[in-house]
DNA sequence: CCGGCCGCCTGTACTTGTACGCAACAGGTA
DNA sequence: TACCTGTTGCGTACAAGTACAGGCGGCCGG
């Protein structure tokens, strides 16, 4: 069953012979982005293309489109998933540094684990609900920490570009090698995309909001 | 010519006949950058494609791989020759946090008007001369300022990765349209790239290097 | 002047996303 | 039962990147 359906994802073979067609119902849409989040796991956002999970649910690869606009829109909602299932919310608990801190680096694992999730916060803002709650929560710190909306609002957005633009410098640099001709200093400089390195920076930056953000009466 | 240049662009059009060759020489890899070059001007990124470039250049799109590596290995080479004819490295005035601001926010214009350099900056480190240059610019920048070398570094890291970021976001949201469901506020605030946000964010990070960062003996 | 070698240009074809339009099938109606 | 229609699965085809193999032609040694 696994090797079934990994072997019809090696290079997107059909099961039914041609002029066969498969049975009404056989897809949807959630089974659709079931077949994608599997085929993460298994083969990788690289490999898995519109004709794999064509071949995995056993359709035409154009039968997709039936319940997807594009891939990116099934894109959206497989990371949408993969948001839920990561981190439930941390605790509450800690400064409001650390709570911001936790939150950032939960992120960051999960774009620098997840390509598809980094593909997609790279294509456009995402509004979900999951994504929404987790902003709220950030919001929610800065203004318990006594920050009025205006400056919480420009914070979390900074902090979110932050973690983001880490992650996809970080991916980027993963699997690079320097050319011959580089210079030692010059690309480990280039490389630092360590989770000590991520943490320097969201320190510096918290602590530029801690000196610098407006607060109220407080 | 340049009419020539842009209607053969447009669709790829052959306009020698099918079977006729380029007489040898035609075409060089610095051809190549240049016609690149002049189509992000014309067509833009996008529209930018190894046979429209044949077109322009009138060979067989198969031809320039005997030049370039592959579209990634162009597209180095074209944003390393943006970079130089951007900013020729600004005047060494004002304060470090002012000297830093400018050179990020001319990294920043850049990314974000012209998408081929986003593109490139988020698939692998840039060690050009010109990158590299401007990277021991800013480092020289916080060493003056009394930093330490390593904490020179993680400085400069944290500024680039929040640059590079924060032109990744805010091109990914210039096109974007919030869904009909969507609540303004989340909206507003999800969509936060206005060059002003761009320098509070970096404000927060200078101001936290400031008080952070570890300084020689000055 | 001739033959062979090699470098440069090109046709073909495969992969991937996806536009287009159609056909097969399930019900409902007559 | 025969037709009608909406739904859903699918064949075909095209654009873009690029692997591969081949062929045209210029140049050199003889």
């Amino acid at each position: 069953m696994a090797a079934w359906g990994a072997e019809s994802a090696i290079k997107g073979a059909r099961r039914r012979t041609p002029g066969e067609r498969a049975p009404r119902g056989t897809i949807s849409r959630s089974k659709i982005v079931e077949a994608a989040l599997r085929s993460l796991g298994t083969i990788g956002f690289e490999q898995m293309t519109i004709r794999s999970l064509a071949a995995e649910l056993d359709v035409a690869p154009m039968s997709l489109y039936r319940y997807i606009r594009d891939k990116d829109d099934l894109m959206d909602e497989v990371v949408e998933e993969l948001l839920k299932q990561s981190q439930p919310l941390p605790a509450a608990a800690g400064s409001w540094q650390s709570r911001l801190t936790a939150a950032a680096e939960g992120l960051r694992r999960l774009l620098v684990g997840e390509p598809a999730a980094l593909y997609v916060y790279l294509r456009h803002p995402i509004i979900s609900a999951t994504a929404l709650r987790r902003m709220e929560l950030m919001l929610k710190i800065l203004r318990e920490a006594g920050y009025d909306a205006a400056s919480s609002k420009t914070a979390y957005a900074a902090i979110q570009t932050y973690t983001v633009g880490f992650a996809a410098l970080q991916t980027s640099r993963a699997d690079w090698t320097a050319p011959e001709g580089t210079s030692r200093a010059a690309s480990e400089l280039v490389a630092m995309t360590s989770p000590k390195q991520f943490a320097s920076g969201l320190g510096y930056l918290l602590s530029g909001i801690e000196h610098e953000a407006g607060r109220t009466a407080q």
